[in-house]
RNA sequence: GGAUCGGUAGUUCAGUUGGUUAGAAUGCCGCCCUGUCACGGCGGAGGUCGCGGGUUCGAGUCCCGUCCGGUCCGCCA
């Protein structure tokens, strides 16, 4: 036996009894004769304490950092406690020990704070994951998996595993491909989620799906993007939009109770998709803080029918606010007191070349209830405050203004809310504000190929309402600007977005279970009936053989780990990350490949 | 595909307008120390300044190229 405990379970009750503790040596601390030894594992660490009559046995098998070592002794109460450990009250009066195997020096330090890079922790991850700080994350990781799957089986899900070798048919990202040796010439594709087999296996009757499984997606990641990357996916027949957002607003805070202890008592926060962009310029707010936006200048685009604040700033003569086709301000709490130069900053900010704004101007609207403006040359105070008031503003606050292309002004004012909530401390790592985003438009238009594309996936569902206009329309678009006045661009999705802290963390929509208006769906995304048969067969058959009504979701288990675990990266969540290039530095992979696998694949190279 | 920041001791970093022998902390090695837990004290070893080329009397420092890593834009149904 190595073990009769783990060096995080005893204590001082446990005085007197003869124990023994296999581990590795996190410190060595040589006071004369006596000998201080931290023992590390999983479960946390026991101080060893090594006697005088130790030290030949020492001096002819020192120990060294890391090395795995196995101690018997006693349990005994220690002189000097140590209120930080949990073992903090005794230690082991070392009787007799073993080293299991010597480890050379690591290159970096096994500590909370270690003083290793990322790169170099990449490379020696398996020492990175034995370090405390990264063991929380991924035993946090874990409490998740186990939340989702515990709530999902009490809910009746049944667990069922899915082929990673099927076939290509990118319709968004690219697809990884897997060359077949065995039938030369032809590639299988990992899938980018199981979407048409968990529909499958709903024409199949097991109305209650889940899974958490690898996705695998070939395009440039992120720090919280990986070409491997696990999703929660799900999947319900006899199902509405309603029955799957309530179903999933049980399971995201049943993890929250398992995994954080927090009760989220309120009803998740619904909103449309245009609310979410018209009040935030984003399709994922952030809704733990305010500064909701105002539109100041008449939406041309599917915006057109809300209400603006045009009267405010038309007819002023101010040029750039006249000539833009979009103006939107913001309030920014307690932002009156900002000097030249902090505007001047902020100013910059925009105009860097990821949010490419021309520029930035703005209202002070101080306490004293006076208004300065770096536009007050163009506008009465009367104005300045009524857009002041517009967005909410309270007396020292900060009023930005940005004007511009809608789409690039409305991004720009998004990335500008969330850098002054920033700045401000309005995003906190332990606060979290869920909301659904709802009603997403089923299309979007893309200009370089003029055509329309799926803007969830092309098996997602339109609204009933819309389904007749869908059904009856000609998709073709004559003329590239006129794509707006297409009745296509105003047909709304059943699909629903579950939005954490402003992260997209789920994702999905009622699917489309007729084989007809599938066929129009995939007409309408430029794919002729050959196409269709030769890539979604199996799925169009499928549908005339009884598929129920069915919608499901998937989440983002990675995004979610780490939001909860308070991190912007997805990485310190994943035992083995890949980089940024998509290459795992410990592997070092990918790599070449020998000659004679080649050739068995009939696999001829022409790299660039 | 593009932008940007970085690469100097095992590690994390500093290194001034280009100028003598490239520094600190930590880690490592040795000696001392019976209550440490960020132990302490003394001493020591440790560098192709990512790589290649160029400018210069002289390059860690300037220029060009390249490789590696971080972040972002494009991309990610």
């Amino acid at each position: 036996m190595y073990r009769t405990h783990t060096c995080g379970e005893l204590r001082i009750n446990d005085q007197g009894i003869n124990v023994k503790l296999a581990g590795w040596v996190q410190t060595i601390r040589k006071f004369g004769s006596i000998t201080f030894v931290d023992l590390r594992d999983r479960y946390g660490i026991t101080q060893l304490l090594f006697g005088e009559e130790l030290n030949q046995q020492l001096d002819e098998n020192p120990l060294g950092r890391e090395f795995v070592l196995q101690a018997s002794g006693s349990v005994n109460e220690r002189s000097n406690k140590n209120p930080n450990l949990p073992t903090g009250e005794i230690e082991i009066q070392v009787t007799s020990f073993s080293i299991l195997n010597k480890s050379v020096t690591p290159p970096f330090t096994i500590e909370d704070k270690t003083d290793g890079g990322d790169d170099l922790r990449m490379k020696y991850r398996f020492l990175d994951l034995r370090r405390n700080a990264v063991k929380k994350n991924i035993e946090l990781r874990y409490a998740v998996n186990r939340a989702a799957r515990n709530y999902l089986h009490s809910q009746g899900f049944m667990d069922i595993e899915t082929p990673f070798l099927i076939k290509s048919t990118p319709e968004g990202a690219r697809d990884f491909v897997v060359p077949s040796r065995m039938n030369p010439g032809q590639f299988y594709a990992l899938p980018q989620s199981p979407q048409t087999f968990k529909q499958l296996l709903m024409v199949s009757g097991y109305d209650r799906y889940y899974q958490v499984v690898k996705c695998f997606r070939d395009e440039d990641l992120r720090a919280d993007r990986q070409p491997e990357f696990t999703q929660i996916d799900c999947e319900m027949a006899f199902v509405e939009q309603e029955d799957i957002l309530q179903m999933f607003e049980g399971m995201i805070k049943h993890i929250f109770k398992e995994v954080k202890n927090i009760e989220y008592s309120d009803t998740i926060e619904r909103m449309s998709w245009e609310d979410a962009m018209w009040n935030y310029g984003n399709d994922k707010p952030d809704t733990r803080f305010g500064m909701k936006l105002l539109n100041l200048k008449k939406p041309a685009s599917v915006y057109r029918n809300r209400k603006d604040q045009s009267a405010l700033i038309d007819g002023a003569g101010f040029k750039v606010f006249d000539e833009a086709e979009t103006v939107l301000a913001m309030a920014v709490p307690g932002g009156s007191d900002y000097s030249r130069k902090q505007t001047d900053e902020l100013t910059e900010w925009v105009k860097r070349p990821q949010i490419g704004m021309k520029g930035l101007a703005f209202i002070k609207y101080n306490n004293d209830g006076t208004y300065k403006s770096s536009i007050d040359k163009f506008y009465s105070e009367e104005k300045l405050k009524a857009m002041a008031q517009a967005c909410g503003a309270e007396p020292g606050d900060l009023v930005l203004i940005l004007a511009g292309a809608e789409e690039r002004t409305r991004k720009a004012i998004s990335e500008l809310r969330l850098e002054m909530a920033e700045r401000l401390g309005l995003r906190k790592a332990d606060e979290f504000r869920l909301v659904w985003v709802l009603d997403f438009p089923l299309f979007e238009y893309a200009e370089e190929d003029n055509r329309w594309v799926a803007r969830h996936h092309p098996f997602t569902s339109p609204k009933p309402s819309d389904i007749d206009t869908m059904i009856k329309q000609d998709p073709v678009i004559s003329d590239a600007a006129a794509y707006l006045q297409h009745p296509y661009a105003n047909i709304k999705a059943n699909a629903y977005d579950m939005v954490l802290n402003g992260n997209e963390i789920g994702g999905g929509s009622i699917r489309i279970y007729q084989r007809e208006l599938q066929e129009k769906m995939f007409a309408a995304l430029g794919m002729d009936k050959e196409e269709q048969l030769h890539k979604f067969g199996f799925l169009l058959g499928a549908f005339e053989y009884g598929a129920p009504p069915h919608g499901g979701i998937a989440f983002g288990f990675d995004r979610l780990c780490a939001i909860l675990g308070g991190s912007e990266s997805i990485r310190d969540f994943i035992a083995f990350p890949k980089n940024n290039a998509g290459r795992d530095v410990m592997l070092d992979a990918p790599a070449t490949i020998d000659a004679k696998q080649l050739e068995e694949l009939q696999i001829k190279l022409d790299v660039k």
